[in-house]
RNA sequence: GCCGGAGUGGCGGAAUUGGCAGACGCGCGGGAUUCAAAAUCCCGUUAUGGCAACAUAGUGUGGGUUCGAGUCCCACCUCCGGCACCA
């Protein structure tokens, strides 16, 4: 019968969602409802786990955009749903609190980034904690506590403590190159900064007959460092960065406008060559893109990280040069054009540029390629419309047919991709070709396209022709044959090459992990040990980088300032010696967060391997194993993603975690946009000066009519919705309801206010249904449980169990509200309802609606909370249907329905189809050519 | 330019993957309740024609496959996201 809470007391309690909401989440926080054991804690009972995780927020003094709580509401559905189903589940919170803005606010006002990241995270808790997410807060993390960043410290080590073993094909710790190399079983190639397996069993028979190898044994000890520490996974080179002298720092790509200038200040930004940390991402080239197949992610997000990798196989081509002892080794993906090559072309960085130029043509050269070096990247692909270029009065000699063909420098051949120089055939390759055009080139064909399309810029392939003995071969025999002839003649050879370059990870600024490095003139980088970390940011006051108009002044980042703190002894020699200055980026505490949660306080390992083990092994649902579910939005497709795959791969390989890959399986949450409002004259309307009631948006402070689109939220467009007005009118329930509604969780939808009501109107109907109501001016509706059982709807509800499950389970949490709703308008129409099927019924909404279920729950007179009930089951045979409604087409249109038995044969349910009265009308004088019954769906009758 | 994704009522979106197009919600219309309003409850709501039963059309455009197409194929248009001289 009705619980007592419900009809005791002649007032019904109304929902007051505020009052409710407060009190769960007080009841959750006080009795640890969503702290999760770890294996070997005295409460841990083992049981098939769960590993849910939430891309962490970064804490910007904006606070949440309505965004982040979808993604968030999302999995917290599911952890909700999975400890009903028996799950340990997983699922913490945290912050990526290292970052320009912080440090940025605090070169303009003088608070410490320490501050405002701490007040900025206060914040942003504040609102994460009102919508009730089940996140067991005992594991919160943020990047900037030292306790996390001695473990990025630590990674960092164990990146320049290793290098990559090709033979392996894993990292290794950097002890066994050195063993090798003193040993003799790896000795150095050519360029004397690379380490070669050996060519044989007899090395030193190879060493002795190849005059490019050297023995490690034979160099001084500086020597060897150099050879060592450029085999590191972490190593310093001089590579081109965007820098900004204005700013102090180099900028990463994505912070550089495409006009060449700072996203941030409008300041300019040079292109210049700097000593910086680098990863060695390119060794994971080809894990990184043959572990992507298996991972359970979407289709869209593996294309992005396959093309990101860019792997491309082709052919290196040796082109001598005319009247010379210096070669030009091009780099193409096409050698069966080779017979079309009739000019090449170096990037202007090319170290031959100044070596072949001819005196002729060298002032000409020299200021294209000084013009070319002031341009940015972006900039220079920004202007790519009109190619531009100039002649070096050099030629080489096509190895194929012998040709002298002109050499270029142009700034649309990279020095970063392949060799920095091309061969060029501008009859099948588009950028040649608009350049052939330009310059008046020669343009021959090789290659024969199809029927009907013009040779000249046909890129695909075809049948050679022009091409000496090769002619009549198709593209991809040709390829391998030349390729191999190449090869034969040591004029050539087949190769592989990637688009991803290594990673740029030193930033001069303060607001970041400290590399845990020592520098010394003697001996160079000098690590840390592990023991000795944390290394901690120093205090400092004053944050501004030294600014310069030089574009060629050093960089001085701020913690140059810190002199006590920078000046140190050489832990090697004794000698005096300086911190590294450089800071991490911002990625680096996003890299292994995943891995931290597992064991939190943990002060002498980054994450117990028992732990790790059980958190991130494979499971069923999982076979790769990692996280579980990780859900985010899509603008982490490529980097965050990317890189915390390869230092996972590292911490794998030298045996810190189990799993191969981090995230076994993720999935983008889709933007939700809003309308934007415009005036007559293009300027934005933010939403309280904006009418909405008639037809047409109205300015309410002119009376303007105003133009309406839907664009992503900014400041900017004045169309952000922020989440603590919402909660506020509605409740954190209908917020998580409204958004789980919107539209399937990977769409792009927009946001309309005016559409929350409707989900606050159901969870009151939901409410008047089990609890009753009464108005302020004293109206009583009794609740609807308490007036008996119907079956109709004990079948509605077994349906219910069935579709709700299975829409969490594929995370459609759109229509298991429908649905939801569909059982609630049928309890109205039916009047009644008993007390067992509203706890069941609350146990399916509990989930998504989790302090109105279990306010209602204990008002049904359970004691505790509701979070590790048992999902309801269902019964198959409550689903079974006696008899089943059929629609009836004839030639394909609906002409009728019939009512047959549920297991009527297929003669029967013709016979009742002719039978109906519409469909005997339509058939009547007409010839039945076939019968189609589908069963359970539709019958279809053919005529004619 | 290349690679993804998407176009369905006034709006957000459903449609067991080739089988009753428009579930559910918003909005709108009507009714009940109310002195009245709000709230609530019930009914209706793709368009056109018709009092109606019903008929015809209909899922971005044009073609095709099929007994049957929102769903599959071909060509195109529009919007969103990503990459962008990658040789």
């Amino acid at each position: 019968m009705i619980a007592s809470g419900a009809s005791a007391g002649a007032t019904m309690p109304g929902y007051d969602f505020g009052a409710i909401e407060s009190k769960w989440q007080k009841y959750w926080d006080d009795n640890r409802t969503f702290v999760q054991p770890n294996p070997g804690a005295p409460d841990f009972v083992d049981k098939p786990k769960l590993y849910v995780l939430d891309m962490f927020p970064y804490p910007s003094g904006a606070g949440l955009h309505v965004g982040h709580p979808e993604g968030y509401t999302a999995t917290d559905i599911v952890c909700r749903y999975a400890r009903m189903k028996g799950y340990n589940v997983l699922h913490p919170m945290g912050y990526d609190s290292f970052g320009l803005p912080a440090e940025q606010y605090a070169v303009e006002h003088g608070v410490h980034p320490a501050r405002t990241t701490d007040d900025n995270i206060a914040n942003i808790e504040r609102q994460i904690k009102m919508f009730g997410f089940s996140y067991d807060w005992s594991r919160r993390l943020a990047t900037t506590d030292v306790k996390y960043y001695r473990w990025t410290q630590w990674i960092f080590l164990q990146l320049f403590n290793s290098w990559y073993n090709p033979e392996t094909n894993s990292a290794r710790p950097i002890g066994e190159l050195v063993d090798y190399l003193e040993s003799g079983q790896l000795v150095l190639d050519f360029f004397g900064n690379a380490v070669t397996p050996p060519y044989g069993e007899d090395v030193a028979a190879v060493v002795g007959t190849q005059a490019d190898t050297v023995r490690f044994t034979d160099l001084d000890d500086d020597q060897k460092r150099q050879v060592i520490d450029a085999q590191r996974l972490a190593y310093v080179d001089e590579v081109p960065v965007n820098w900004c002298p204005a700013l102090g720092t180099v900028l990463s790509n994505e912070e550089v406008t495409n006009e060449g200038r700072s996203d941030r200040g409008d300041h300019p930004v040079f292109r210049r060559n700097l000593k910086q940390w680098m990863l060695r991402i390119t060794a994971y080239c080809d894990r990184l893109l043959d572990d992507v197949d298996a991972l359970d992610w979407p289709e869209s997000v593996k294309i992005m990280q396959r093309n990101w990798i860019g792997k491309s196989q082709g052919a290196e081509v040796t082109f001598p040069i005319d009247g010379s002892d210096e070669i030009i080794d091009v780099y193409t993906t096409r050698p069966d054009t080779l017979f079309g090559a009739t000019y090449m072309v170096l990037a202007p960085e090319h170290p031959l540029v100044g070596a072949i130029t001819t005196d002729d043509c060298r002032p000409a050269v020299r200021d294209y390629v000084r013009a070319a070096a002031g341009k940015s990247e972006l900039e220079r692909t920004a202007d790519a419309k009109e190619k531009t270029g100039c002649f070096t009065g050099a030629y080489a000699i096509n190895p194929v047919n012998h040709e002298k063909i002109p050499i270029w420098v142009a700034d649309y051949v990279m020095m970063g991709y392949g060799t920095g120089a091309i061969m060029a055939v501008p009859a099948h390759d588009t950028r040649d070709f608009e350049f052939a055009r330009k310059f008046d080139l020669p343009i021959v064909q090789v290659v024969g396209p199809p029927e009907g399309v013009d040779w000249q810029g046909y890129v695909g392939e075809g049948t050679a022709i022009n091409s000496g003995k090769y002619d009549g071969l198709p593209t991809a025999e040709f390829k391998r044959q030349i390729t191999e002839s190449l090869e034969a003649d040591g004029a050539g050879r087949f190769a592989t090459n990637y688009k991803l370059r290594d990673w740029l990870f030193s930033r001069q600024r303060y607001w970041g992990e400290p590399f845990p490095i020592i520098n010394c003139s003697k001996c160079h980088s000098v690590p840390l040990n592990p023991g000795d970390l944390p290394l901690e940011l120093p205090e400092i006051d004053d944050f501004s980088p030294a600014v310069s108009d030089d574009p060629d002044a050093p960089p001085s980042p701020p913690l140059g300032k810190v002199a006590d703190w920078l000046n140190v002894l050489c832990p090697t020699c004794g000698g005096e010696a300086k911190r590294e200055l450089n800071t991490m980026p911002q990625w680096a505490g996003s890299c292994w967060y995943y891995l931290r949660y597992l064991d939190p306080d943990n002060d002498s390992d980054f994450c117990d391997p028992e732990i790790e083990k059980y958190w991130m092994g494979p499971s069923r649902e999982n076979p790769i194993g990692g996280v579980d579910l990780y859900i985010g939005g899509a603008e982490h497709a490529v980097l965050h993603l990317l890189y915390a795959r390869f230092w996972h791969k590292v911490l794998y390989d030298l045996g810190h975690v189990t799993s191969p890959e981090p995230f076994g399986k993720l999935f983008n949450q889709g933007m939700i946009r809003s309308f934007a409002y415009r005036d007559p004259r293009g300027v934005y309307v933010g939403y309280d000066d904006v009418d909405l009631s008639g037809d047409k948006p109205v300015q309410k402070s002119t009376g303007a009519e105003l133009s309406e689109s839907v664009e992503k939220m900014s400041k900017s467009l004045k169309n952000v919705v922020n989440p603590d007005d919402v909660i506020a009118e509605y409740g954190a329930d209908t917020f998580r309801l409204y958004e789980m509604f919107m539209g399937p969780l990977d769409a792009s939808k927009p946001w309309n206010t005016r559409d929350i009501p409707g989900m606050h109107r159901f969870l009151r109907r939901a409410w008047r249904m089990v609890a009753g109501d009464e108005d302020s001016d004293g109206n009583v509706t009794e609740p609807l449980i308490g007036g008996g059982r119907d079956e109709d709807i004990e079948r509605e509800l077994h349906k219910l169990i069935k579709k709700v499950g299975e829409d969490y389970d594929a995370l459609k949490f759109n229509t298991a509200i429908a649905a939801l709703t569909e059982f609630v308008n049928a309890v109205y129409r039916a009047g009644s309802l008993a007390v067992d099927q509203a706890e069941r019924f609350l146990l399916l909404l509990a989930p998504m609606a989790p302090h109105i279920c279990e306010e209602l729950w204990s008002i049904l007179a359970h004691e505790k909370t509701l979070a590790y009930e048992p999902w309801p089951a269902f019964d198959e045979a409550m689903l079974a249907v006696d008899t089943i409604e059929l629609p009836v087409q004839i030639n394909g249109k609906l002409r009728g329905r019939i009512t047959v038995d549920a297991d009527a044969t297929n003669d029967q349910i013709i016979q009742a189809s002719k039978a109906d009265p519409k469909v005997a009308a339509a058939i009547e004088d007409k010839e039945i050519i076939k019968e189609i019954v589908i069963p359970n769906r539709m019958v279809n009758l053919v005529v004619k």
